[in-house]
DNA sequence: GCTTAAAATGAAAACGGTTACATATTAATT
DNA sequence: AATTAATATGTAACCGTTTTCATTTTAAGC
């Protein structure tokens, strides 16, 4: 592979004058700029990215850590990422972590030995041990989606609370009374908010908070049917069930038809994220929609601004949600 | 941060001496090799990795192209992939690329510029140009999933053809006569292939093969939804739609239900890759299985063993795939 | 205890760029 | 045409490792 100095050898010029022509062409003469240029051509050069980014102890990259790639709302989320990323010049590492901290420590270690810029986290936890902290006392990551903030990194996340509140008010205007909540772990602090959050709606609607209608589940579409199948043989059933994302409500849903209930005649169901799926379910979910692409842009878009000194304090974005009726939630009969 | 010079003062020797520490600790005297890890830990030494990368020509990141993480499964291949670099020292670059060559061309760009040492491509398509092929007359990339099979690179794929044969035959021997086909773009040869299964189990019943029961789609619910719809209102109607893709089935049942077909009673349903929300759905859907997460491990094991001169010829790996069958389809009736 | 082989260590070059600084060339001013 | 300023180019140091080769130390054999 033809190096810097082969080019300068068939242009005849010196190294420095071929690295020039490349990085800021202005400062160098149109007739040795046509030279070097040819020579390039004629040996094939192609810069080695890999000695540029040593030298320049800019890597250009930003490791993402995501629980699963395979649910759909975090790949809405990376290519969003993707997009911003590609337009700042910077290339995404992507790591399924499962959730397992040794996996994100792991790629989190990408940062500290100069494979990676920065780091953007979809999950509340943070990779890092302290020895990481910028000059600005912040870490070289973003936490997007599901947040703790702690004031050490810039954060960009939805009301979850209020999100759910509002979701919550829509079935009690439908004269919900009985609304369980099909949950994600209790490890996860979006699922503490939105518990809030369903709980101020209860509250203001002056309905007694019953915990036996919450119920586990863990984000995945056999969470939900398992909770779903549960529901389904409750004694005194709920009319309405709230369940934390899409995929939780389309398993429950599933569970609810095998048990000969109709959603939403006998029990509405409500999702929460709004993937594509849920617009072609049977029937359509009612949900929460977030602006998944959007997160994945302002994260990236935030970490770079931080890598680059333009951050001092840890910024919270707040994302706006929108509730989204469709035809799994329906006034409470009988 | 600490750099190999300033562990190699503190214990007292050689730079010489710490790399070998750290790289072929036998070669060292247990002494030494005492006071250099003691060191690094007084300093807290990472080695950086990019001048590793830079010194050593091997970057061990992987590209992938995928045309769409958002697509479920190929999230489920990434997840496999992931696992195999792990477990070999690789990470992955992510490229979501939207089906864009240039995007393509773009990250293919980061092995000819030493960023990594090889490509997988999840499309029938060669970013490279010629003067990327190796000394063994290899690319270096494997191409998996939806390939073609020129033989400048390891293919890992699934019998498409006798899989389309498998499914046409399962709702031929249910009665069916006149199957719809809502198929995937016309450039993908993975679509060529299917349909040339369908033929085969066409003229193997002596079923003429029908032109108009071909549909356009592209692999996506709303494609699925709209061709659904043409169907629906069909003046001869089929009994029984094959589609290639879940998503795309998914999206013509929830048509079918609007236009008030029933499914599979009125219409048979089926569909290919089996996603995870196919056995959520109302009814769950009739689909082939493939081994998605193998697709990936397999793909990155190729690569691996191809940058490591391990593989002459380009081999052609073909992944099994099972029928599922579930309630979507069904005798046809009248 | 002396010679020789083996093992451990160090010095310095190398990887492929970028860039500060020095020098040579050109253009502008008088 | 001479002087000065501006521009263009070259020289060489540098980034943090690995690795070759030379040298020193240790162990082995007699």
């Amino acid at each position: 592979m033809a190096n810097i100095r082969d080019v300068a050898d068939s242009a005849g010029v010196s190294v420095a004058t071929v690295s020039r022509t490349l990085q800021q062409p202005e400062r160098v003469s149109p007739k040795t700029r046509n030279k070097v240029m040819a020579a390039v051509q004629a040996v094939g050069y192609k810069p080695n990215l890999m000695a540029v980014k040593f030298r320049s102890g800019k890597t250009h990259n930003l490791v993402v850590l995501v629980p699963t790639v395979a649910n759909v709302f975090f790949a809405r989320v990376i290519s969003g990422m993707q997009e911003a990323a590609a337009e700042l010049g910077y290339s995404i590492l992507l790591a399924n972590t499962l959730g397992n901290s040794e996996i994100e420590s792991h790629y989190a270690k990408m940062v500290s030995t100069s494979q990676a810029d920065g780091l953007i986290q979809l999950r509340a936890h943070n990779p890092f041990d302290a020895t990481m902290i910028n000059d600005n006392g912040l870490l070289p990551m973003v936490n997007a989606c599901e947040v703790i903030d702690d004031g050490q990194y810039p954060v960009v996340s939805l009301d979850n609370r209020a999100a759910a509140k509002a979701m919550t008010e829509h079935l009690i205007s439908l004269g919900h009374t009985r609304i369980a909540m099909i949950k994600g772990p209790n490890s996860s602090p979006l699922t503490q908010e939105r518990l809030v959050g369903y709980k101020d709606a209860l509250a203001q609607a002056n309905i007694a908070f019953d915990e036996s209608l919450l119920f586990p589940g863990d984000f995945t579409l056999q969470a939900g049917y398992n909770a779903g199948e549960t529901i389904s043989h409750f004694e005194s059933r709920p009319t309405a069930v709230f369940c934390e994302n899409d995929e939780t409500a389309i398993g429950a849903m599933q569970a609810f038809k095998q048990a000969n209930l109709h959603v939403p005649n006998d029990i509405s169901v409500a999702g929460f994220d709004d993937i594509a799926f849920s617009a072609f379910v049977d029937p359509p979910l009612t949900t929460i929609a977030q602006p998944a692409e959007e997160f994945g842009r302002t994260a990236v878009t935030l970490l770079v601004d931080l890598l680059n000194g333009k951050i001092r304090k840890a910024p919270k974005v707040i994302m706006p949600f929108e509730l989204i009726v469709r035809e799994s939630t329906g006034k409470a009969l009988g």
